[in-house]
DNA sequence: CTGTTAGCGCCTTCAG
DNA sequence: CTGAAGGCGCTAACAG
């Protein structure tokens, strides 16, 4: 039972017509009698005609078929963003291709090559950790389809972006357990090549050392992945030697709740003896016991302001590539819960 | 710069040949020499020529995209499912276009219509909780393509089918809450139109039926949804009409989490006051506190079973639709955390 | 108002 | 070994 679906032509016969008529009158074109309109619904229904939206893509070039490729899906985080990006794109009658890259360059790169033979008709990308090289998707922009980078940045290669403050987050977030008395703050820091990483690490040593009264010594741990389990790890690193810290910055929720898990395994209280802050403020964390402190992020406006973008560009049928892109940068919120100190009256 | 991409055509042209030479060299055909294959390959790469898969896809009546459709991907459960399917499907040269449903039945309605329109080889559903009719299933199958059903089961719809057996997840669960001495056991129930809430329901029904000792009354309060805050709703009710239950069996985890955070607000203690067991293992839940019993299903084995037998039909080349369906059913498994107490020894 | 022609990019006969 | 012709399903331009 090979695929058979009843085509124009398929109408035309029956009504001894030409395919073109057909068309127009599928169009409901001014320039077709009622009388032949009708026969023609009628008949379309009859034979159950649907448009082949394949070769309506191949005639006008375009798919309507937006690629969309991030690190994974399995995080509410991206998932989220993938929500606002689907939400604002089916408005315009796009249809996303999501793509996983799994934080793999070799992945990401084999996927916007068939991204791009599959004629999508742009890109949003928020790159693997591991990609520090962008031709592809320079390759991909030559073939003249806009490109748009969400969530981590790529320095080097221009394009219109949509970021995180996560600098300011961090800020935000160890500027508060300073002053919430904490001085022994210590930062489970994620994989140093993604800028987003960087930046948070930068807001928490610039805090320290912005801090009026004491020097305060950073104390950093570094790890590879955004799971509870290297959260688990980073924290036993950092008790290992000793000198227990007073506070932890965690670079997400997964990892600040794997270290909660091993602060109360040590027997220590949550947050008398270590406040734990995250960043991401997934569904959960304020169910955890005691709920977690964290930074909270326009995770679906992320997503909606870089479909926007993305239709922006896709708009300006043909025209020259604007020569400035766009860089927006969303501010983050610090939510206050019972894994951190409140701040001392006095 | 509208996109202006080579082309055979531009390949020929270039060389003074045939668009069909240049065709069959590209595919290293046996009936093409060694010299034009050269110089085929060479300009190619010059022009930066690729394929374009909508001619091909036209022309073969297939475009290696599989539809994939879910009630929302957000939740680790059906991301997780994706990802199963992903790996097996990118195995075997297909892509996936994804789309929520967001449990509404027009919706699921409107994008497989799109799909079909899209003209995917093929569709992998879990449906929306609100579809109770399933002709839009059968209308894309009579295109003459492969539909498979996963995780939740469309009765009087026939087609390959992948489930877990709630049912027996459900008397694990429930069985081994009644082994641990709870005798006054509530269920959250989820939406009672999707089957896999209806069997999970019933199995909590027969577990206690089949209780020898005592009659023992059923309790259970339906929520509509499958988030925490449901689980807060559903256990203030249960709450709110006085005598205590002893132990919690909820339709899923967030719902689990959410109950579990109002016993905490009155002061009662997990096990000991009330003991809770939830339903997915999501990540998070072993880190809780206390850590949550739950059913653990095999979600990412379920997601490659689904895409194997939809491959298995893609590959009966045209043939007979087979007049029997294959249906598959998972065997989850009762997780023992801390959220329930002990079997007692004696 | 309707039909004819041509072509999107590719591949598969059929003829040399 | 290579070229020419035809067609996948649809539409736009050009004729009536």
């Amino acid at each position: 039972m090979k695929r058979r679906q009843s085509t124009i032509t398929d109408i035309a016969k029956n009504l001894k017509i030409a395919p073109s008529t057909v068309s127009r009158a599928l169009k409901d074109s001014p320039s077709i009698s009622k009388d032949t309109k009708e026969a023609v619904n009628r008949v379309a229904k009859e034979l159950n005609y649907k448009p082949n939206m394949l070769a309506v893509s191949l005639l006008n070039k375009e798919t309507k078929i937006i690629g969309v490729m991030v690190p994974e899906i399995t995080s509410y985080f991206f998932a989220t963003i993938i929500n606002g990006i689907q939400d604002l794109l089916d408005e315009a009658g796009y249809k996303l291709i999501i793509c996983q890259s799994n934080e793999s360059y070799e992945e990401e790169q084999k996927l916007i090559d068939t991204l791009s033979l599959s004629q999508v008709d742009g890109l949003l990308v928020s790159p693997a950790s591991k990609t520090s090289d962008f031709s592809h998707f320079e390759n991909f922009r030559a073939a003249g389809m806009p490109v748009v980078i969400f969530d981590r940045d790529c320095p080097d290669f221009e394009a219109d972006k949509v970021l995180v403050d996560d600098y300011d987050g961090a800020l935000q977030a160890v500027s508060y357990l300073l002053a919430s008395g904490c001085r022994r703050i210590a930062h489970i820091a994620g994989p140093q090549n993604l800028t987003t990483c960087q930046h948070r690490k930068q807001g928490y040593l610039d805090a320290l050392t912005s801090f009026e009264g004491a020097t305060l010594e950073p104390l950093i741990v570094e790890v590879e992945g955004f799971t509870s389990d290297f959260g688990e790890q980073g924290m036993e690193h950092l008790l290992e030697q000793g000198d227990y810290p007073d506070a932890i910055f965690a670079i997400n929720d997964a990892v600040a709740i794997g270290a909660m898990a091993i602060i109360r395994k040590k027997d220590l209280k949550i947050p008398d003896d270590i406040s734990v802050v995250g960043f991401d403020d997934e569904p959960y964390s304020q169910y955890f016991h005691p709920s977690l402190t964290t930074v909270w992020q326009p995770v679906y406006d992320l997503g909606v302001l870089s479909a926007r973008l993305l239709l922006k560009q896709l708009r300006q049928t043909s025209e020259v590539s604007p020569i400035s892109y766009r860089f927006e940068l969303l501010k983050p919120e610090l939510i206050l819960r019972d894994s951190s100190k409140k701040i001392p009256m006095d």
